[in-house]
Order: structure tokens, then C-alpha cells, then sequence
RNA sequence: GGGCAGUUAGCUCAGCUGGAAGAGCAUUUCCCUUACAAGGAAGAGGUCGCAGGUUCAAGUCCUGCACUGCCCACCA
């Protein structure tokens, strides 16, 4: 290809694209010989589309992956997406509403067609758009948390739960999302601030004209009111404990109680309970032996209540009571207050906390081995300071509820025996991957499937077993090659929903951790330091920058400014200096090509003749040693920012602009020397860099070696120039620079030579003398201590100058 | 209420186990020198959030405080 004097990223990355895809570099199977070294892929949603956040994640990903691979490892980066689960319905459930209608209209399985075309049809855009970062996924494995061998791994983990006890159904206290129609679990529910008030009412005693006060943020919920709350040391209080009260509104008689949760200072010091609408009342209800009285439903709407109330949305009911209250006299006051208000992680909606049948994952002794496994290193975090919030979810973390009330998911495996009219029989239900042949109770054959579906990140959690075929032969080969994965890298906000979860699973089912390391990255913000998010319209579209710049300058930004754990701002200037980057290496490469225009194939050897030459090779020892920790230790943006400090402040504009003189000056022969080393470290440099910007590095790599059939891509392994420097197996940045190249005392001379030469350039600058005028001219000016570095390489220096 | 990060040049950020303040962008001056003006050379710009402490020596370690952000919590 023609080199421009800019360098053209269209072409080249649609070129590299393809060749990647269709020779398979990136395909991995089982090699002995080889140590593996595997990733899966975080599962992006089918409803996905790219955003920073995914480049982000995928280019941190590949960068490990292609180092890893140059290093010599069996790398595997196994691609796949997920089926979302709520997120995804009600994105499908959202274009019905366009067309008028609801799941409802169509049914349950006319709904899930709709479901699946949907997915087939834009399911894998995410993934397409994966192909043109340049990931390097082995293609040949992708996988779907609902497809069938994922299924097959989901049903497996479920039944083999069941059997052991550890799945039960219970009726409890759940988080509802009344819009989404389904319970979450605790984890998806996200609280914020909101202003409302706080309502203080008179609940009058029963046997005299006395009454306590309560204050409530949920005026509403006194129709479940089935005690009322103070705390045991609370003076004020202490007498009335075992009194009774008449329910305003109501009139149901409930007692005084006391409780160590009650906070004495808060509002009144007494609280009303409702241990049918709130977590702590539900709490403080299994301590005292409450009555639990349920008065909202699934739909939101009253229940239990005064025929008035019956049928009220909350908020309608609210406004009631409150109405109702304040005309008998029970309403002492409203105050302005601001507390925190659950919303459904997906729709936003306000979670109503209510009792709701559903099925449970004991999760008591996975989260232990969890924490075991995060103690004793098994997994390791980077940054490590997430470990401990880690560890302290697993620690206090409730029962899990798995099943969802919505219809796009795994179909809960569970079958109920049925009679003759289709009723449920007292008959246990049975767990299984089909229909059961019979009932191990009754023997009856008849039986109809669990209506709800498990929640998405109960498939998410097996994914680094699913994605090896576990639900089919828990004893695979590939399964016992490449599990457990290396590293998993997420951005930390789904650490508790996902990654503690994986190794729940991983140490339930394989007896082992699912990966060995963690490692988080930050969060891409925008220039106000808020999540770039489509709500909020502030996102940067990473195919924008792949198309104004080109792929590998978004990969360089993204990763020079992936500090472990950090979030990050990505501004338009970051983009900038990426792109002057990519350019400054085109041209640099453009310089090398040029030069070696006719002067045949050069051996592999290097021929270092002048302290210059010392100097780069020593310089790039000392870059490659720090990059090559920099990268093993997920250091991404440092080793970006030492490979572009060496290539551009020393190979740039020291060596090469030391080398053009010299080059002007030399035969063939010294001329071929020189190059020698120009080109190693440029290939070398290029090696070093080629997993942060694949594409331009491939394709000027392939330039260089036209001729070579044998160094057709970036490749399989490191240089050679200096051995050992960045392999697998290398010794430390010591003895990788050959030992007459003794770094302190090549660093000592360069460093004078450079402070002379720029001295004397100063000088004339600021005397205006023209670049003709010899040392001899400015040597009087110079002080002593430079007078005598020129005098010790007066020849040197007269020729670089 | 608890936990975790951050606070370094006008802006975005590096500065790991303590030893003479760094990069990119922006800015000033000069240079279209045949790799690159998306460039080169030289320069200006910082009491490293505040207050103490440890040390011969502290952005770098310790304590307290302030502000910002995030996460967790049974904030009725």
C-alpha cells in the first residue's frame, strides 16, 4: 500500500479485520504444550448497542489477550451476549405499545416468538461492532446465556440446587416492581433521594384518653399496621410497652412494642409497623410474632383494607388517608423530609416492598467458599481494594430470589402434578430437565410447568462453565483445559450483581474459583464527571471516534487513561493526541521505509557502533521490562503511556534525528548498520504497542516484512532483539541489556551529549547564527563542565550537530 | 450511619515500595530543516486540598479536618 504522509485507518482496519476473522488467529483449542490463558467475555445485552462503556471493557480485554498471546500463552477470549431478562422484554414490550397492543394481546407464546425474532434480528449487532474494535474473540465459540447448551447448563445447576435442598419456595417479603410486574432481588433494586414528607399521626390508647405519635413516611401503609414500635430504653415510652391501641381509620386494636432497632431520636420514637410493606417492620414483625396483614397487591393496588380504600392505587390511597386523618383529628403535623425511595433498576419505577410467593437460593455456604476463596488468593482483585466491599456483601448477603413474574427467560424447571381438572395435587413438585414421566408421589402423569422464569444473572453466573459446555459433559476436556479463566475484567458496578455470583457458581459446580483474578476497571464519564448514559444523553459514540479517527486511536485514549479501578473523563483533546500519536508512528515508520529503499534484505543481527546506538537499545531494554509489567499487571494505561514516552521523546527525536546525519555521511555498509538498529526497534517498539493499536501496527509490520513470508502478522511471539525481554519466561529488566551495555554510565554520557547539543542549539537560536557555524564558534560560551564533555567527544558531537 | 476512592500546571490526568515536581491539550517565541506543521527547537506556568506529626529528607508514610464522587445500610 502507497504510504501517505497520513496515515489512512479505514482501509487498513477493514483489511486487518478480515484477515484476523478469516484465518482464525484468534480460534484456540487444546494445546498441552501450551499454558492457557483464558478470558470470557462479560455477556453485553442483545439489546446492546456499542457505547464507550463496551469499548472500554472489550479494548482492556483484547489489549490482555494479544499480550498475553505474544508472550507465548494458548490465549482464548470467548465472546457471547446475554438475553437480559427484564431489560429485554421490555424493550420488545415497548414496541408492541407502538403497535398498540400488549404481551397479553398476544399470549405467552406468541409473545416469545416475538421475543426471538426480535433477538435474532438485532441480537448481534454488539457483537458485529465487537469485530470492528479489532477484539481478537474466538469466533468459533460464541455463545447465548438462553441458547440451547446454555440452557442445558441453567436447567443442570437449577435441578442439581433443588435436589439438594438449597432452592425452596417461600412466600416473603420481596421487592416488586408493579410496572415491570415481576420481584427482584435485593441487588437490582437502586435507591435515591426524593422529597416527600414525613406525616405524624395520633394513635390513640385504647383504655384512656392517651395516644402515641407516630411519624411515617408511608401514611398509606397504616392500613397493615400491626403493632407499633418503641425502643426499650426510651424513658418516654417504657410504661406504655404492652399497651393497646386503636388503629385510626381502622379500628383494629394493636399493641405497644418494643424493639432495639427503634431509634430514639428519629421523628417521635415511635414507629408504626407494617410488616407486609417494609423490610425492617417485617424484621422487627418475626421477633415480636406479629401479625402480617397484607393491603397492597401485585398490581398496587388495596387490599384488606375499609371497603373505601379497596381498590386504590397507593398514591390515590394516600391522599385519602391523609385526608381522612386530618378530618378526625389524628394528623398532627406534615413535615418536609427527603429520604431514600427504592426504583426498579430497569424501568425506574418505585419498588413496592410486598409478601409475594417466589423461589429462593439458600446461598449461605457458596457465599462462605466465596469468601474463602477471596481471603486465600484463589482470586486475587486489582485493584485490591475492592476486595473488601467484595467480601462484605458475600458476608451479609439474604437468601436470593431467583424467579421472575415476566416471560422472557430460562422457564423455571420446576413441575407441579396436576389432576384429571388441571388442579395442583398436594403432590412435592419435581425438579427436572423435561416434563416428568410420572409423579414419585401419586404416580399421576400429568403435570404443568412453573409459570415464572429465573432471574438473568442466575444464567450470568454460570457463564465462565456454560460457555465451556458444563450442562452437557461437566467432564469435557475444554472445561478442564481452560477453567478457571484467568481474569475477568467488568467495570465495578457489577461486581455483586455478577461477579460474586460467578464464583458462588464456579465453587458450587466445578469445586473452583471461575477466575483467577478480577480486575475493574473504571467507569467512562463525560466532561461534568457524570456516567455517560443514553438517558441522559450525554454519550459519546465510540463509532463516531472509530470513524473521525480511526479504531486504534479510540483504543490508545481508552486505554492510556485506564487506571485500575479509576473512573475516567474521555475529552475530544484525548482523541487528539491519540490521533497525533498514530501519526507520529506512520511517519516514523514512513522515515524507516524510506531509507531502506535499495539497500536489500537486512539479516536479523544488530550492529550497535556509537553510544546513540548503546543508548536506544538500552533505553528500549528498560521500556519493554516496564511495559511488560505494566500489562501483566493490568497497569494498561502505563505501559500506553512508557511505549509512547519511548517512541516518540527518545526513538523520534533522538535516535532517528541522531541517525539521519549520520546516515547522510555513511557508505552502504555503515548505512545498513544503522538501519539495522532503526529498524529492529521500530519493529520492536511496534511489537510492544501492537496490543493497545493492532491495526496500524499490523499493517506497518507487514509493510516492513513484504519480502518475509514467514512475518506475516504481528505475531505469535516476541522479537528477538533482545532476548527474553518480554517473554513468558523472562528474567528480570537486569540482564535482558547485553552486559557490555551497562546502562548507568550509557545513560550518564548520552544525558551530557544531549545537554551540550541542546545548549548549543539555544545558542544559536538566541544569536541567530545559521546551523553552518561549527563548535568552535560557541565552544568559548559553554561552561566548563560542557567545555569538557565536547572536548572528550569532539567528534561525536561535531557530527551530530 | 458505615465503607471506598479522589483533591498535583488554565483543562484532563501520571507520579509504585519517601531523596532536587511530570505528560497531553491550551499558551509564548522561533522554524514549512526532504518521516511527520496532526511536526520540530526553546520557554513560561505548581507553597502537590487544609492542619499537625514521623524523618536528615514527604504529593509520596501517620493522624485529624474540609470538599467531591461512588458503594453499602433495617434514614420509620
Amino acid at each position: 500500500m502507497e504510504m501517505g504522509k497520513v496515515y489512512n485507518s479505514k482501509v487498513v482496519e477493514e483489511k486487518w479485520c478480515k484477515y484476523w476473522i478469516e484465518n482464525k488467529t484468534f480460534s484456540a483449542r487444546i494445546d498441552k504444550n501450551k499454558k492457557p490463558f483464558t478470558i470470557v467475555i462479560p455477556p453485553a445485552n442483545v439489546t446492546g448497542s456499542l457505547h464507550m462503556g463496551h469499548a472500554l471493557n472489550a479494548t482492556l480485554q483484547d489489549i490482555i489477550i494479544r499480550f498475553k498471546k505474544l508472550q507465548g500463552y494458548n490465549t482464548l477470549w470467548v465472546p457471547g451476549t446475554d438475553h437480559g431478562g427484564i431489560a429485554t422484554q421490555n424493550v420488545v414490550e415497548k414496541l408492541l405499545k407502538k403497535e398498540g397492543k400488549t404481551k397479553y394481546d398476544l399470549g405467552r407464546e406468541k409473545f416469545l416468538e416475538k421475543m426471538w425474532q426480535w433477538r435474532s434480528e438485532t441480537g448481534d449487532t454488539i457483537l458485529d461492532q465487537l469485530k470492528t474494535i479489532g477484539c481478537g474473540l474466538d469466533w468459533d465459540r460464541v455463545a447465548f446465556t438462553m441458547d440451547e447448551k446454555r440452557s442445558k447448563a441453567v436447567k443442570k445447576a437449577f435441578v442439581q440446587m433443588f435436589d439438594n435442598g438449597l432452592i425452596y419456595r417461600g412466600k416473603r417479603l420481596v421487592n416488586w416492581c408493579s410496572r415491570c410486574g415481576t420481584a427482584l432481588s435485593d441487588i437490582e433494586v437502586e435507591y435515591a433521594d426524593e422529597k416527600s414528607n414525613l406525616w405524624h399521626i395520633k394513635y390513640p390508647l385504647k383504655d384512656s384518653d392517651g395516644y402515641v405519635v407516630v411519624a411515617t413516611t408511608r401514611p398509606e401503609t397504616m392500613l397493615g399496621d400491626t403493632a407499633v414500635a418503641v425502643n426499650q430504653d426510651d424513658d418516654r415510652y417504657t410504661r406504655l410497652v404492652g399497651k393497646t391501641l386503636t388503629l385510626p381509620l381502622v379500628n383494629r386494636e394493636i399493641k405497644i412494642i418494643s424493639d432495639y432497632v427503634v431509634d430514639k431520636s428519629f421523628g417521635t420514637g415511635v414507629v408504626k409497623v407494617t410488616p407486609a410493606h417494609d423490610a425492617t417492620d417485617n424484621e422487627i414483625a418475626k421477633r415480636s410474632n406479629l401479625e402480617t396483614i397484607e393491603i397492597i397487591d401485585v398490581n398496587g393496588e388495596i387490599i384488606n383494607a375499609p371497603e373505601k380504600y379497596l381498590g386504590l392505587s397507593v398514591e390515590e390511597a394516600r391522599k385519602e388517608i391523609v385526608k381522612d386523618l386530618e378530618e378526625a383529628g389524628f394528623l398532627v403535623k406534615i413535615e418536609d423530609y427527603t429520604h431514600s425511595v427504592g426504583k426498579c433498576y430497569r424501568c425506574l419505577a418505585k419498588i413496592e416492598p410486598l409478601m409475594s410467593e417466589q423461589w429462593f437460593l439458600n446461598v449461605g455456604e457458596m457465599s462462605k467458599k466465596a469468601v474463602d476463596a477471596a481471603n486465600d488468593g484463589r482470586t486475587v482483585f486489582c485493584p485490591q481494594s475492592w476486595k473488601k466491599p467484595y467480601v462484605l456483601w458475600l458476608e451479609n448477603l439474604r437468601d436470593w430470589c431467583i424467579s421472575r413474574q415476566i416471560w422472557w427467560g430460562h422457564r423455571i424447571p420446576v413441575y407441579y402434578c396436576v389432576n384429571e381438572q388441571g388442579n395442583k395435587t398436594n403432590c412435592k413438585p419435581v425438579a427436572s430437565f423435561e416434563k416428568p414421566e410420572k409423579c414419585p408421589c401419586c404416580k399421576g402423569k400429568n403435570f404443568v410447568q412453573d409459570e415464572d422464569v429465573l432471574d438473568t444473572w442466575f444464567s450470568s453466573a454460570l457463564w465462565p462453565i456454560s460457555v465451556f459446555n458444563w450442562g452437557e459433559d461437566e467432564n469435557n476436556e475444554d472445561l478442564k483445559y481452560f477453567y478457571p479463566t484467568s481474569v475477568l475484567a467488568t467495570g465495578h458496578e457489577i461486581i455483586y450483581l455478577w461477579v460474586a455470583r460467578m464464583a458462588q457458581f464456579g465453587l458450587e459446580f466445578m469445586k473452583d474459583v471461575p477466575y483467577n483474578g478480577v480486575f475493574i476497571h473504571g467507569i467512562v464519564r463525560d466532561k461534568h464527571g457524570k456516567k455517560m448514559s443514553k438517558s441522559l444523553g450525554n454519550v459519546v459514540d465510540p463509532r463516531e471516534i472509530m470513524e473521525k479517527y480511526g479504531t486504534d486511536v479510540l483504543r490508545f485514549a481508552l486505554a492510556q487513561a485506564a487506571a485500575p479501578g479509576r473512573d475516567m473523563q474521555i475529552l475530544e483533546e484525548s482523541f487528539l493526541a491519540a490521533r497525533n500519536f498514530a501519526n507520529k508512528i506512520w511517519n516514523a515508520s514512513r522515515f524507516v521505509i524510506m531509507n531502506l529503499e535499495g539497500m536489500g534484505k537486512l539479516d536479523d543481527n544488530i550492529y550497535p557502533s556509537e553510544l546513540a546506538d548503546e543508548w536506544i537499545i538500552s533505553e528500549f531494554a528498560n521500556t519493554a521490562s516496564k511495559v511488560k509489567t505494566a500489562y501483566e499487571s493490568y497497569n494498561i494505561d502505563t505501559a500506553s503511556r512508557e511505549i509512547y514516552d519511548f517512541f516518540w521523546t527518545k526513538y523520534c527525536d533522538w535516535y532517528i534525528e541522531l541517525s539521519k546525519i549520520r546516515i547522510m555521511s555513511a557508505d552502504r555498509n555503515v548505512k545498513r548498520q544503522i538501519l539495522s538498529i532503526l529498524v529492529h526497534m521500530l519493529k520492536s517498539t511496534l511489537q510492544l504497542l501492537s496490543p493497545v493499536m493492532p491495526f496500524i501496527t499490523s499493517e506497518i509490520w507487514d509493510i516492513l516484512n513484504k519480502d518475509d513470508e514467514n512475518a506475516k502478522i504481528i505475531a505469535e511471539s516476541f522479537l528477538a532483539v533482545i532476548p527474553g525481554c518480554i517473554n513468558q519466561e523472562s528474567a528480570a529488566s537486569q540482564s535482558v541489556i547485553p552486559e557490555r551495555l551497562n546502562r548507568e554510565s550509557i545513560l550518564e554520557k548520552m544525558k551530557n551529549i544531549q545537554d551540550v547539543i541542546v545548549k548549543i542549539r539555544t545558542l544559536r537560536s538566541e544569536m541567530n547564527i545559521s546551523p553552518a557555524v561549527q563548535i568552535k564558534a560557541l565552544f568559548n560560551i559553554l561552561d566548563n563542565n560542557k567545555k569538557q564533555i565536547v572536548k572528550e567527544n569532539e567528534n561525536y558531537i561535531k557530527q551530530l550537530l
